[in-house]
RNA sequence: GGGCGGCUAGCUCAGCUGGUUAGAGCACUUGCAUGACAUGCAAGGGGUCAGAGGUUCAAAUCCUCUGCCGCCCACCA
C-alpha cells in the first residue's frame, strides 16, 4: 500500500539503527542460511588500540559493498568481523596512559599480570567500543563467527603453527643483533621501524695515533665496541694492512684490537674507504661478523651498549654514562688526542626509531626467536622466501589459478622488492600482552608445543610474539584451522581483501607466508589496496592531533549511506584522498534523492504491488528501461573490476538525471494519459525497484528503508541483481537524446531573453520528413516540459517575422513568437559567434578528412563518424547562414 | 642513492590498453517557492590536460627530458 506519510526529507536517524537490527534478526548476514557459491572476506581485525576512525569508515564500506554485491549475486556470502589484540601497539598505549597518570615505571610498579589485567581491561572497553562502531557503519558480517587474535580459538592456531615452523626448522632460538627499542624494553622488527630524517654530526678519526687508517662515523660511542676495520679488497692504499690486527688505546682503560678486513661491500671511493666496524651495533657489521665466523678468520664482538641505553662495563670508563653522554666524552677525547682528522661535519641522517615506542632504535645482540626466511622447507623444497614470490608471480607451484592479484597492480612490484630483501624475522617481543611464546624451558630440555608439558619444574618462555605472527594466520584461523573445518573447506582461499598500503608489508606479505606455509593455499585471490583518508587541507588524520574526526558523529549527523557514498567517492585504488563536508552533504544530498524520488512515485502511483513486468509504449518508456540496462550492466561490470567511485557514479547519473530528471517529469505527463497510466506505473515502479537493488551496496539503509514501504516484508538485502532483460534501444536513445536537445533549447530562450517561467510560450516548428512525426509524437511532452502553448503548428516552410526567435536542430528548426522584437543586434552577435564556432569547427573536420594519410591509415569506423559530424555541423550552418 | 605516485575547470577528483568540439561533484552566474525533493528545479560561464621535445594520419592518453609536490626502499660508514 502507498504511504503518503513519508517525510520530506529521508533521515537516516530513524531508520538505521532498526534496519540493522531487522537484517541481523534475519540471519541473512550468516552463510549459513544463503545458498550459492561460497564468497569469502576476512575483515581486516581492527587494532584495539583505540576506536575506529574515518579509515575504517572507508574499510567497511568497501567491504560491505563488494559483500552486498555478490550476495545480490546469489552468492553465499561471508563476512568475518573481529579485532586485533595488537600486542605491544595496546600494551605502548596503556602504559602512556598509566604515565600520564602519573606512574613512572608501570612494569615495575605493578608488575606483569597486574599490567596485563590492566591492558585487558582497556582492550575489552576498546573491543565492544570498536564492534559496536561496526554495526553502526552498516557491515553485513556474521557476528555468529566473530573472531579476535587473542581469544582461545586463534590462540591454537597461533601456537600450532609455532610449533609446526619449528619443527620444519624454520623457528631457531639464535643469538643475532636485533632492533631494540630502551623505551619499550622490547625487541621489533625491520618492519616496524620508522625512518626519520634528523641532523646529524659526522666525526672522521683515527683510533690512535699509530692505527694506518682514518674511519668516520656519526655514532662514535659505539666505536669502543669496534672489532676491525673493513676496506675493499682491491684498495691499494690499505692493502698491506689487510689481515693485521692493531692493538689501540682508546682510553677507555680497555684497549681495543682492531682487525683489518676485507669485504666487497665497502665502497673505496666513499669517505676514506674503510669502515669501523662494530659486530654489536650495526646489523650490516653484524653480517661482516657472521662472514668473517664462516671464512675462519673470525673478529671479536663487544656489546658496549646495554638495553637500558647506558655504556656496558665492557666499555670501561665509560660504563654507565647514556649514549650521549658517552659520546660527548669520547668526542672530547678524540679532541685532546688531535685523533680528530677533520672538523666535524654537520650531515643529515635517516634515523631509525620504534614506531610505536618514538625512541631510536639501538641495534644489540640478542638471544631472540627467529622467522628463517631462507631455508628450505623440507617437505616442500623451497624456502617462505619462496613461497612469498611464487604467490604473487606464477602463483603457487606454478598454477596461476593459486595467484594472488593486487589492484593497483604496482603494488605488485613494491611486494616482490620487499620480498626479495627479506631478512630473518625476529618473532620474540619481551612486552607482556600477546600470545605467549609457546616454549617450555626445564634444564637443558626445551618443550614447543600447545599447552604446557607434562610434569614439573617446566617454564614458559617469558616472551611474547610479534602481533603480526597472529594477524598472519587470519584467513585461516577465523575458519576453525588448524581443525579441518567445513567453513576452512567452503571459504578458503578467501575471495577478496581490501587494506591500505601502510600494511602491505606488515599483512600481506606475512598473511601470504603463513596461508603459503600451513595451507599450501593463497590467503586470497584477489587483495585491493586503498589509499589514506587525509582532512581537508590534504593532511593526514592522526590521533594525536584535533583534526580527527569520529565516523559516528558524521553518521549521526549526515547518515551511515552518505559517510559510505563519500569516502568512496573519488576514490581510486592505491590513492589518497580527502574528506570535506561538501562532500559529504554531496553524498546526503544524494540519499535524499533517492528518498525524494520514491516518495513520488510511492504517493502518485497507488497500487505498488508491481507485475514486474513491464509494458514500454512511449519512446521515453523506451529509454529509460534500456539506460537501466546499460547501467545495469556498467554498474556490475565496475564493481567486479574494484571500481566503486566510478559505479556510484554511473549510478548517480542514471538515477538523478536520467530518471528523476527525464523520466519522471516526463512520467507525470503521461499519468494524465487514460491510456498510458498504468503502463507508466508499472514502468515507474520497476525502474525504482531495479535503482534500490543497484545503490543498495553503497546505500544499504534507505534502499531497505525505501523497500520496506512497499510492504513486501522483504529485504531488499537478499534481492536479485537484476538481470539484462533486452530492452535496450539504440532508436529510441537517440529520439529521446534528440528530444532533450530540443527542449533544452527552447528552455535556453527563455532563459536568454528572461520570458517569466510561467508564461506559456508560442512556437512553430519547421520539420521535414525525419522529424514530423516524431515531433507530432511528442507533442505533449514537448509542450509541458518546454513550457510552451500545446497548439503548436509543423510546417515545412515558413517566413519568419522580425520578431521570432529561431533555434537550430537537426532535423527541426524552432521559431519562438516573442511580443516584441528583441535587441536584433544581439541575437546577430549570438548567431554569428555560433557560425564562427561551427566554421572553424567544420575546418579542422575538413582538414582531418583530406589528409591523404588520415583516409589510408584510420580505421573506416573513425572516418565514418568524423563524416557523419561534417554532414550534421554542415547542415546546421546552412539553416544558420539563412 | 634507487624506485613509485601525483601535477586535467576556482576546489576535490575521473578519464590515460591513443580516435566524441576533454568530464563529474562542489563552488560560481542568472532565473524559479512548479502539487517528490530549495538536501531542490531550469539555463549558463569556466580548462591551449605542469613545461619542453619526440613517435603517430591522430596524444590529456605512448616515449624522453625538466620542474615542482608526496610516498616508499637502501648497509653509504
Amino acid at each position: 500500500m502507498p504511504n503518503n506519510e513519508m517525510p520530506k526529507a529521508y533521515e537516516s536517524k530513524l531508520y538505521e539503527d532498526e534496519i540493522y537490527a531487522a537484517w541481523e534478526k534475519s540471519g541473512f548476514f550468516n552463510p549459513d542460511n544463503l545458498a550459492g557459491e561460497p564468497y569469502s572476506i576476512m575483515m581486516p581485525p581492527p587494532n584495539v588500540t583505540g576506536v575506529l576512525h574515518l579509515g575504517h569508515a572507508l574499510e567497511n564500506a568497501l567491504m560491505d559493498a563488494m559483500a552486498r554485491y555478490q550476495r545480490l549475486n546469489g552468492k553465499k556470502v561471508l563476512l568475518v568481523p573481529g579485532t586485533d589484540h595488537a600486542a605491544l601497539p595496546t600494551q605502548a598505549k596503556v602504559e602512556k596512559m598509566l604515565m600520564e597518570g602519573g606512574m613512572k615505571n608501570p612494569r615495575q610498579e605493578l608488575g606483569r599480570d597486574k599490567l596485563v589485567e590492566k591492558i585487558r581491561e582497556f582492550a575489552e572497553a576498546s573491543r565492544s567500543t570498536i564492534l559496536g562502531q561496526i554495526k553502526k557503519m552498516g557491515t553485513s558480517c556474521d557476528w555468529s563467527r566473530l573472531a579476535y587474535t587473542f581469544d582461545d580459538s586463534r590462540n591454537i592456531a597461533v601456537n600450532e603453527l609455532f610449533r609446526r615452523l619449528y619443527n620444519d626448522g624454520l623457528i631457531y632460538r639464535g643469538y643475532r643483533v636485533v632492533n631494540w627499542s630502551t623505551k619499550g624494553q622490547s625487541t621489533c622488527s625491520d618492519d616496524e621501524i620508522e625512518y626519520i630524517e634528523r641532523a646529524s654530526v659526522l666525526y672522521t678519526f683515527k683510533y690512535s695515533k699509530d692505527f694506518p687508517i682514518t674511519i668516520a662515523t656519526t655514532r662514535p660511542e659505539t666505536k669502543l665496541g669496534d672489532t676491525a676495520v673493513a676496506v675493499h679488497p682491491g684498495d691499494e692504499r690499505y692493502q698491506k694492512y689487510i689481515g693485521q690486527t692493531f692493538v689501540v688505546d682508546v682510553g677507555a682503560e680497555k684497549p681495543l684490537e682492531i682487525k683489518v678486513i676485507a669485504d666487497e661491500g665497502v665502497d673505496p671511493t666513499f669517505g676514506t674507504g674503510a669502515l669501523g666496524v662494530t659486530p654489536a651495533h650495526s646489523q650490516v657489521d653484524f653480517l661482516m661478523y657472521e662472514k668473517q665466523k664462516v671464512s675462519g678468520n673470525p673478529i671479536g664482538m663487544i656489546q658496549v651498549v646495554g638495553i637500558d641505553g647506558k655504556m656496558t662495563k665492557e666499555a670501561g670508563s665509560y660504563a654507565g654514562l647514556t649514549v650521549e653522554e658517552a659520546r660527548a666524552k669520547f668526542v672530547g677525547w678524540l679532541s685532546t688526542q688531535g685523533l680528530l682528522e677533520k672538523e666535524p661535519e654537520e650531515i643529515v641522517q635517516n634515523v631509525g626509531t620504534h614506531s610505536r615506542y618514538k625512541d631510536v632504535i639501538e641495534v644489540l645482540p640478542m638471544t631472540q626467536w627467529w622467522l628463517d626466511v631462507q631455508k628450505v622447507i623440507p617437505s616442500k623444497g623451497k624456502s617462505l622466501h619462496d613461497l612469498m614470490a611464487e604467490a604473487l608471480t606464477t602463483g603457487l607451484d606454478g598454477d596461476a589459478s593459486k595467484k594472488v592479484t593486487i589492484t593497483p597492480e604496482r603494488f605488485t612490484k613494491l611486494y616482490l622488492a620487499r620480498v626479495a630483501n627479506l631478512r630473518d624475522w625476529c618473532l620474540s617481543r619481551q612486552t607482556w600482552w600477546g600470545h605467549r611464546i609457546p616454549v617450555w624451558y626445564r634444564g637443558e630440555e626445551t618443550f614447543v608445543g600447545n599447552g604446557s608439558p607434562e610434569g614439573d619444574g617446566w617454564e614458559q618462555d617469558p616472551d611474547t610474539l610479534d602481533t603480526w605472527f597472529s594477524s598472519g594466520s587470519w584467513t585461516f584461523s577465523t575458519l576453525g584451522w588448524p581443525e579441518k573445518t567445513v567453513d576452512l573447506q567452503a571459504f578458503h582461499p578467501t575471495s577478496w581483501m581490501q587494506m591500505g598500503y601502510e600494511i602491505l608489508y606488515l599483512w600481506l606479505m606475512r598473511m601470504v607466508l603463513m596461508s603459503t606455509y600451513a595451507l599450501g593455499e593463497i590467503p586470497f585471490k584477489d587483495a585491493y589496496i586503498h589509499g589514506m583518508l587525509r582532512n581537508e587541507s590534504g593532511k593526514k588524520f592522526s590521533k594525536s592531533d584535533a583534526n580527527g574526526i569520529d565516523p559516528l558523529d558524521i553518521i549521526e549527523k549526515y547518515g551511515c549511506d552518505a559517510l559510505r557514498l563519500c569516502v568512496l567517492s573519488g576514490n581510486t585504488p592505491g590513492n589518497d584522498s580527502r574528506f570535506s563536508v561538501e562532500k559529504i552533504e554531496s553524498s546526503r544530498n544524494f540519499v535524499n534523492k533517492m528518498w525524494n524520488i520514491s516518495r513520488f512515485i510511492l504517493m502518485s502511483v497507488g497500487d505498488t504491488t508491481s507485475s514486474n513486468s513491464v509494458a514500454p509504449t512511449t519512446v521515453a518508456d523506451h529509454w529509460i528501461l534500456g539506460r537501466l540496462e546499460t547501467v545495469t550492466n556498467q554498474t556490475g561490470k565496475l564493481i567486479e573490476q574494484f571500481d566503486f567511485s566510478l559505479a556510484i557514479e554511473t549510478l548517480r547519473e542514471f538515477i538523478w538525471n536520467d530518471f528523476a530528471d527525464w523520466y519522471l517529469e516526463i512520467a507525470k505527463i503521461q499519468q494524465k494519459d487514460e491510456a498510458l497510466k498504468t503502463s507508466t506505473n508499472e514502468i515507474l515502479l520497476y525502474v525504482l525497484k531495479q535503482s534500490l537493488i543497484l545503490c543498495h551496496p553503497f546505500m544499504p539503509f534507505v534502499s531497505e528503508a525505501i523497500w520496506k514501504e512497499f510492504g513486501t516484508g522483504s529485504f531488499v538485502m537478499v534481492e536479485k541483481w537484476p538481470k539484462v532483460n533486452g530492452f535496450f534501444d539504440e532508436a529510441s536513445e537517440k529520439q529521446l537524446v534528440a528530444l532533450q536537445e530540443l527542449i533544452i533549447a527552447i528552455r535556453n530562450v527563455r532563459s536568454q531573453y528572461k520570458i517569466e517561467p510561467k508564461k506559456l510560450m508560442d512556437v512553430v516548428f519547421v520539420v521535414n520528413e525525419a522529424s514530423r512525426e516524431f515531433i507530432e509524437l511528442n507533442r505533449e511532452v514537448i509542450a509541458a516540459l518546454a513550457r510552451v502553448n500545446a497548439d503548436f503548428v509543423l510546417v515545412e516552410k515558413y517566413e519568419a517575422a522580425a520578431s521570432d526567435m529561431s533555434v537550430v536542430l537537426k532535423d527541426v528548426t524552432v521559431f519562438v513568437k516573442m511580443e516584441t522584437v528583441v535587441d536584433a543586434e544581439k541575437e546577430k552577435v549570438r548567431v554569428e559567434k555560433e557560425i564562427a564556432e561551427l566554421t572553424s569547427y567544420l575546418e579542422s573536420v575538413a582538414q582531418k578528412l583530406s589528409n591523404e594519410e588520415f583516409r589510408s591509415k584510420a580505421p573506416e569506423k573513425i572516418i565514418a563518424q568524423m563524416e557523419e559530424k561534417q554532414r550534421e555541423a554542415q547542415e546546421k550552418l546552412k539553416k544558420l547562414s539563412t
